[in-house]
DNA sequence: TTGCTAAGTGGAGAATACCTCCATATAGAA
DNA sequence: TTCTATATGGAGGTATTCTCCACTTAGCAA
């Protein structure tokens, strides 16, 4: 990803215009906009910003990966003062609130996590080693597998990014599923808002 | 939805020889085809083709609602045999493979089914009855309502439609799934591949 | 049979988006 | 200062959606 021959700095500035200007009109119009419209905002050319970021998915990657690093890495310093359950249940919340960020965003969220940034990596990675240890605990059936859950996380995702406040619609869906998958519902779960930098 | 007017002769048949090509090409080439060439492959301006089917999803709908109907009276028949877990269990993994026949349909499950279609309605009616009874018999939560079974629904399709044979895993993330919702998992699930006529 | 007209038709073309290609420009090493 | 690998922008080819309207026709009424 990074090991490759570095950008020349007019690049990398250009890079980090991309970078800006996508996730401005990513919030504004949704992650389906006209990749011109990207373009413009950022003044590059259109050939520029594939050159630098080949499909849609790409540049969603890229967007995502610092907000990602930040959920993984949060995500991992609260884990070992909540029980494993409600570690993952908080996991899953959160990542699906974040896929809701960019409306439209949802139906990409499986393809963008497999795109290997950084944020992308220590996403996946945190929500495995969260199943791993639910899983060890008892707390989760051992037949589930990681991709389970992005699974329902694109479904709740997908669900709920039209509702204004979707908030309790997430939290009763994550629920049931997590009953699901083995747990018992937790009335007085200790999800919180996530910070949505 | 049949009660306007009538169409007249030469646009009923029109539109029966669209439905006949828009079954063969979404089969051979997925539900996100060219609608030109459905249009082409029927015989008939694009235009006949739109003022008939406004929407991709009406076309759908349209494509679906004689199997929906089926579906729907064939589960509606089958369900006084079978316990009532076992009847939704039965509903929801046949409606996946129903949703895989299009590659690309599962995303459009959601939008299709509100489409007025006989069809749709009827498959409608039967999942929301066949959850009132699982629910009055106690098998399933009081607080899950028929849209999330719609959103689980999608998101196993989504998850599967790549699947070369997806029926396991169908299999599996409906037993999760039904178990989050409060039933026990069934060893020996009396699940039948659909006809998919 | 013969108008008559509401209903239907097809496809050109405007609008939008994707993505490639390459003549031109330039950073930065030597 | 020179040189060249790297980077640039945007014109333009391709694809798709969807509208519009001049033309056609089914089927009714006389």
């Amino acid at each position: 990803m990074t090991g490759e021959t570095p950008l020349r700095a007019d690049a990398q500035r250009k890079r980090v215009q991309i970078l800006a200007a996508a996730e401005d009109v990513f919030r504004e119009r949704g992650a389906r906009v006209s990749l011109d419209e990207v373009a413009k905002r950022a003044g590059v050319g259109i050939g520029t910003l594939y050159r630098r970021f080949p499909t849609r998915e790409d540049l969603l990657a890229a967007t995502y990966s610092a907000r990602f690093v930040a959920f993984a890495e949060t995500s991992r310093t609260r884990s070992p003062h909540l029980d494993p359950s409600d570690a993952l249940r908080c996991y899953l919340e959160e990542l699906i609130q974040y896929s809701n960020l960019y409306r439209g965003f949802a139906a990409s969220l499986g393809t963008v996590l497999q795109i290997g940034t950084p944020g992308c990596r220590a996403t996946l990675g945190e929500g495995a080693r969260l199943l791993d240890i639910a899983q060890k605990a008892g707390a989760v059936r051992p037949d589930v597998i990681f991709d389970d859950l992005i699974c329902v996380a694109t479904a709740i995702s997908l669900a709920t990014e039209q509702d204004s406040s979707p908030r309790p619609r997430i939290v009763h869906l994550v629920n049931v599923f997590l009953n699901g998958i083995g747990m018992q519902p937790n009335p007085n779960p200790p999800s919180q808002a996530p910070n949505m930098a």
